[in-house]
DNA sequence: TTTTTGGTTCTGCAAATTAAGAACTAAAAA
DNA sequence: TTTTTAGTTCTTAATTTGCAGAACCAAAAA
């Protein structure tokens, strides 16, 4: 149980770095990654956590909005049960690995930028970053159709 | 001129997202992405930036000490001129690609407390996400040893 | 009908971030 | 030697973020 307080802040601080939201949002899903049975109710997650009610309740509803997250009922019981949506997250790894293509988004700019630019020699260089860049996104969307149809 | 300052929002926006850093230190590294020339010294940037002496000269030390600009001076003249250092960019894209392997440190640490779950089914599910990570982060690195080598 | 449950929404505070401004400094120029 | 240049560092102010606490609300239970 302690071990699972640590195991959440572990993954908590992982996710803050990786998905770039706030502590609390992180640890509610670290929670919910790791908690046995997988489904969890409000109360149980605001408890486990030691947060307030609001602010466990915006997290659900970011991640409920944003997919991340579903919730199961059960029969003779009001309340929602919260757990990850594995679907999802498959379609979450998808959009970051694609996410490498926000980079030629800007290098594209800068290229256009530099189209008459006298300073050829560093057009060429970001001309190659752009060209190296856009392998991988290649590269990438070719590995990502190859495990999808599989 | 006007241009460019639009250039440089725009792409200053862009890399707020994608870098996380500050917004006065994205639009410094924007403006060295299109200046003209591509090196400019530190009250070219301050000025074009109408931003305060300090501030800039944080921002320009945070690029300085990670790599990612670099000064070229000219005889018999003081001042340093920046500009974006291109072969550490590349080590950025590199690294940028590779982050993906923090989902991976992630979800092998899920499979761990789970590894005696009774809800084999979730436990399944998070598995399979873990072996198409797995698989992208392989592709994604021998795509980055293709091009090295190459 | 009243009370309880399962939350939601509003208000406000504390901490962190961001950047301005002014005082400062080392090296070069005059 | 004094002054100027090219920044740096320190202090402070303004936002922004993250969250607690309390008031609130609709549906179900009593």
């Amino acid at each position: 149980m302690n071990d699972t307080k640590q195991s959440v802040e572990k993954m908590g601080v992982l996710l803050e770095r990786m998905n770039h939201k706030s502590p609390l949002e992180c640890r509610v899903f670290a929670f919910l990654l790791i908690s046995e049975p997988p489904y969890k109710s409000f109360d149980e997650i605001r408890e486990f956590l030691g947060a307030s009610k609001s602010a466990v309740s915006n997290a659900i509803n970011y991640y409920l909005r944003d997919g991340s997250i579903i919730y199961k009922t059960f029969n003779g019981d009001r309340k929602r049960y919260f757990m990850v949506n594995t679907e999802e997250w498959e379609n979450k790894i998808i959009e970051k690995a694609q996410s490498l293509t926000e980079m030629n988004q800007l290098l594209n700019e800068v290229l256009k930028n530099r189209e008459n630019s006298e300073h050829v020699e560093f057009y060429e260089k970001i001309k190659k970053l752009n060209d190296f860049q856009t392998f991988l996104s290649q590269k990438m969307n070719q590995a990502i159709e190859e495990w999808v149809n599989k």
